[in-house]
This record gives structure tokens, sequence and C-alpha cells, in this order.
DNA sequence: TCAAAAGTGTTCAGGGTACACCCATGG
DNA sequence: CCATGGGTGTACCCTGAACACTTTTGA
């Protein structure tokens, strides 16, 4: 190692995952309770630490396998938390990744083991440390890109209803839209399309279900909602 | 220091900065000449390393000041560079920022000094490490920004000529605009004020001198370009 | 007198928004 | 038979886009 490197300190890397699921409609956040200090007891995003020869990005996506078990999820980063004091027990600087996941399909028994539950978004308990920060930039960034990316879909079924897809984009957004324009919208948009089956559980007289095909996006990737 | 941490390894954090300015017109970003391995002779953003007791933010700003004199300047993490190889000298996780700054301010010594120079972003020679990407990343976040907050005049003297702010715009979303479109748009604020001074030196006839009213624009932060 | 940049309005089309009622079904 | 969510069309407005000529003045 040269000089130039070996003078400066060097730091513990955390990776804080903040995990998107529908949870029975609610946009939720897999949170889990400290089993530790620092600030055991209060609630806090499933996190990790950064391995030597692993990247950063590789230790977010491990992070969320070791706690869902499912791989190739929808991932962003949200952005680099670096106050000193941000960990009352040691300096760690920290990369907060956001990703969603298909509720049907995450291994339950993983989530179990790490004391993990689904905590919806409008009922979020005390956090530990910045974690609140992270969770907001990555609303906001989740929130400028579910109108023109199709990044919703990674949270619903394969099938869906248009009012679960209408009722996700208000939630993400914050706000509720005309249920006729936004359909107008949808059937504007080649990539989502209608099946032949219905949804039955959620009305009496059933809603068609709809499923986003990728390979037409990636064709003419428009999108806009 | 508690088990739960210290099985961990621990990285040099390194801060890169993308420092925009508007040599002659022209968008360009600092850049220097590196003076040691790894990769002596390519061209390198401004970059440093995180010290104890600072926080990641305040590194970036350390290395504007050092490099620049300038505080208090518009910055924006543009995020966590982490492949394990992106710096073949030694393991370094990077935080990339960019920052804008007013071409008339800036200390001419201290960038003699630290070998840096202007290089238009239509002219960008081979980077060393990853730094394409950061500044790719960059632009775009700035793309993105600059229609609906008002960042554009961090680049610009105190008081800019409608043409002058229009190019600049032009040059960072990639687009040319309609001058009447553009004008209208900017009557339309009343944080963009128009001077009775006179700018004689683009033209024979003359340009309005305006300026950004910031208190105006905090009263009501509504912006559209 | 001419070159070079500054400055100025109108028209049109398309997208976005607002809005209310009937349908199908299970209980 | 009724409660519940599913599904559908139109009219209007307004924003955004296109577009060309006159003015000023230093050289």
């Amino acid at each position: 190692m040269t000089e130039f490197y070996k003078n400066n300190p060097r730091f513990f890397i955390g990776v804080d995952c903040i995990i998107f699921g529908l949870n029975k409609g609610e946009l939720s956040i897999l949170l889990a309770k400290r089993q530790f200090e620092p600030e055991k007891g209060k609630w806090s995003l499933m996190g990790g630490f950064v391995k030597d020869g692993e990247s950063v990005d590789d230790a977010a996506k491990r992070v969320l396998v070791e706690l869902t078990g499912l791989e190739n999820v929808y991932m962003e980063q949200v952005g680099a938390f670096g106050e000193v004091d941000r960990d009352p027990g040691e300096r760690v600087v920290s990369v907060a990744y956001y990703a969603l996941i298909n509720f049907d399909e995450y291994d339950r028994l993983r989530v179990m083991e790490h004391n993990a539950q689904w905590i919806s978004i409008n009922d979020m308990p005390p956090l530990s440390f910045d974690h609140p920060q992270m969770i907001a930039k990555a609303r906001e960034l989740m929130r400028q890109k579910v109108s023109h990316e199709p990044i919703g879909f990674n949270l619903l079924p394969k099938l869906f209803t248009l009012t679960q897809l209408q009722s996700l984009h208000e939630t993400i957004l914050g706000e509720t839209v005309d249920k006729r324009n936004f359909r107008k919208r949808i059937s504007d948009m080649d990539c989502i399309e209608k099946t032949d089956q219905i949804d039955k559980t959620g009305s009496r007289r059933g809603a068609a279900l709809y499923k986003f095909n990728d390979r037409i996006y990636k064709r003419d990737p428009k999108f806009k909602i």
C-alpha cells in the first residue's frame, strides 16, 4: 500500500435495506426490534456490514437474501449516510437501499428467525439511528420513479386488479387519483395486459386480472401513469 | 466495542467532488491529472478521504474548500460507489457529490496548486476509476432537478442575461428550447427579477441583466422552467 | 449599412382533469 | 333485494409547442 492511502483511517461500512412489500394491501416495511445494543428495543431496518471482497451492492443483496430468500429483486441505492454520531455504538457509514418485493414469494421462516415484522408505512414506530431519514429518502425516490418506470409491479402479484394497482400508486404518491382517468392511462399502455382471469376475492362481482408484460415494455419503454 | 461490530472489516472511505462551473459559457468540471499511482497520468475528479471525527458530507465540503476556497456551496450527494475493484490501488468505497460554483468567485491559486483544470463536459478526456459513471449520474440528477428547483443560479454570476440562463438550461437538459417560450416562463416567475442594468459584453445592442431573488422564492417556492 | 444578438405574441392541438351512473354478484 | 366494489365516456380547459419578424448598436 502506498503512503497515499495508509495515513487515512478506515471505517465500518454498513448497508441498510428498506424492504417494501404489500401486506394485505398496505404498503409496509420489514422492520426488526433490535435484540442488542445500541438502541436495543427500538425498531430498525434490516442491515449488515460490508465484508472484504464484497461490493456494497452485493452486501445489500446478501442482507436481502438472508432475510427473505429472494434473489433478483428490484433494488435501488438510496444514498450514503455518514454523520459521525449516526450510530451511537461505533462509527459506521451506512449505504441505504430500497427493495420492492412480491409479498407472496418471500421466505416466512427466515423473516421469523430474524424477528422481523411487516409494519405499515402509515404506522411507523420509533426507529433507531437515522433510519427515519433513510425511509423518507427512499419513499421520495420511489415516488419520483413510480409514474415513469414500471417499478410498482415488483410489489404486486403477477396477476393484479386495476384497483390494486391504483391503490398502490395512490399510496406511493400520497394522493388519490380519478378512477376513470387512471384506467384510461392504463388502457393506453400496451405493456399492461388484461388476462381472461377474474379475481373474486375483492368483490362480489369480481375484477379482471391484469399482468405486466415486460417484453412489450422493453420493446417500447414508454410508461406514464 | 462490542463483538457485534468488531468482527467486521473496515474500509477507506473516499469522497469525490464533481465541481461544475461555467467557463466562458461552457459547462465544465474541475479535473486534475493524477500525479501519482494508481492511474497516474489519467484525469481524475477532485477527491479525498474521510477522516476520523468527520462526517462524509463534511469531508466533501473540506475537499471543495481546499480546492476552491469556497464555502456554503450548493452540493448534492450523487451516491456511494462500492465496487470491489473500483480503485485498483486499494479497496476504497467512495461517496460522490456534485457542486455548483460561481466561476467568478473561486480561488485561482488553489486550483493551480492542485494542477486542476476546467474541462468542458463536451470534451471529457479519459478518466480514472469509475469517475465517468459518477459524472453521468451527477449530470442526470442535475438534469432532473434544474427544471423544478432554482439550482442553476449557483453557476451564474449574480447578474445574468436571459440568454445566459437559457443556454445553461439547454446545456444541462441536453436539448434546445424555444426562446419565446423560455422567456414567457421566466416572466411568469416572480423570483427572477429584471434589473435596470445592461450587459454590453455579449452583444452590440446590450441585454438586460436579471437576478434571482431568493427571498421571494422562499416565500412561494414554485419554480418551473 | 450590416452583422449579430435581444426582444416580443399569437395560434393551435392534445393531454389532463373533472365529473356520475350502471353492472354484476354473493349473501 | 341490497350492499359492495367493478367498470365505463364526455366535455372543457389550459398548458405546452410551434412559429418569424423587428430592434438596437458597434464596427
